[in-house]
DNA sequence: TATTTTAAATCAAACGTTTGAACAACAGTT
DNA sequence: AACTGTTGTTCAAACGTTTGATTTAAAATA
């Protein structure tokens, strides 16, 4: 196997794995046969089965970075909070396990979750704490608002939408045609929720 | 061990267990050790570990049978989405275990997801969609609110609070005396969102 | 007596990890 | 060009441990 194949492939094939059944639910042995490569090459490249499980995880929340920039943007303030839901939706178009990352570390802790996940987690809500203050400054928003309950509450009507998705396929349309419009319904409700 | 006291001290305490470990997480030794009863009662009234989730989840699950009740009062429409986010936070608040398996078999599904849990959620959904249909017959919301949006952003709002505590506790103060400002909050903004 | 609970032992299977040999590519030496 | 040692990679096999489940016989309880 060429170069580093095979450390690309481990990683590549435990991402919809370890989404799927958690850290405890999939065995070296089965990680190995997906990536069709030996099982020793787990303990070779990752030192274990959780170094690969954490190495996974860095990779799979290192895109929650990007958040960090809206913030600075020199825009209005419900326009970054709608660049916020946007981006929260293609994000989980694009990856389609890291929702299931997210929800299983918050839910079912693992080492990793004070090293990577918490972190992450508290940056992305510090992030829209401050430009809530930032918009509460410039007497755009009520100001009887919780920024926390606020913020949250929006965090909240994008992210449960995804995660209600395996119980309510058959209730509700998930499809990404609706992205959309969904994105307009939130930030509708959101706006109307929250301004003078 | 007097009648079916050893029955209920397994379940009684599986329930922080698997919560927090999940199904693969714990070993019949640690629930056994947990209980301070003989591993083999685990087989003998439950069938086995699997079995024992199960009697869980229909336990955990079954309180949320009571929010079908909302529908048929004879209360105003946003009076019954008020209602069914007081239930909810007061259900978290009983039963701190609850989400976690709530979510945790959104994430990584056992055999009882479709049998137990997917049919619970799937009987709240539809529950709030009727209600807000109902609503919308009277002539209470604006006519272009998609049905299924609206009512899994009014999900989404109050149920995330609780899903990211683990992650925000040093960030938003999580505690109960604040739930009754949290519902008038996340009320507040759904009803100046949704109304016409 | 019948039911429930205990402790102990046993079972096959699966677990994560380690081992030592084999292999390829490459550098330095002759 | 031929040999040698090094380094990184891959492999099959085996390691010792733990898993969930079952069984046994004795004890406790009703």
């Amino acid at each position: 196997m060429a170069d580093n194949d095979c450390r690309e492939n481990i990683i590549t094939a435990a991402i919809p794995l370890f989404a799927a059944k958690g850290l405890n639910g999939v065995s070296v042995r089965e990680l190995a046969g997906a990536a069709d490569v030996n099982l020793s090459m787990i303990s070779y490249y990752f030192g274990g089965k959780e170094g690969l499980y954490s190495a996974v995880l860095t990779e799979q929340f290192a895109v929650l970075g990007k958040l960090e920039e809206i913030e600075q943007m020199e825009i209005d303030t419900l326009q970054k909070f709608e660049l916020y839901v946007r981006a929260t939706v293609s994000r989980y178009r694009k990856n389609p396990y890291l929702l299931r990352f997210y929800t299983s570390e918050l839910t079912n802790p693992t080492a990793c979750f004070e090293t990577i996940v918490k972190p992450a987690i508290k940056k992305v809500v510090q992030m829209l704490l401050d430009t809530f203050t930032n918009g509460l400054s410039h007497e755009k928003f009520r100001d009887n608002l919780d920024p926390a309950d606020t913020v949250i509450a929006l965090a909240g009507m994008i992210n449960f939408y995804f995660l209600l998705e395996p119980a309510t396929a058959e209730l509700v349309d998930h499809s990404p045609d609706r992205d959309e419009k969904l994105i307009r319904h939130i930030m509708d409700i959101f706006t109307r929720g929250v301004l003078k």
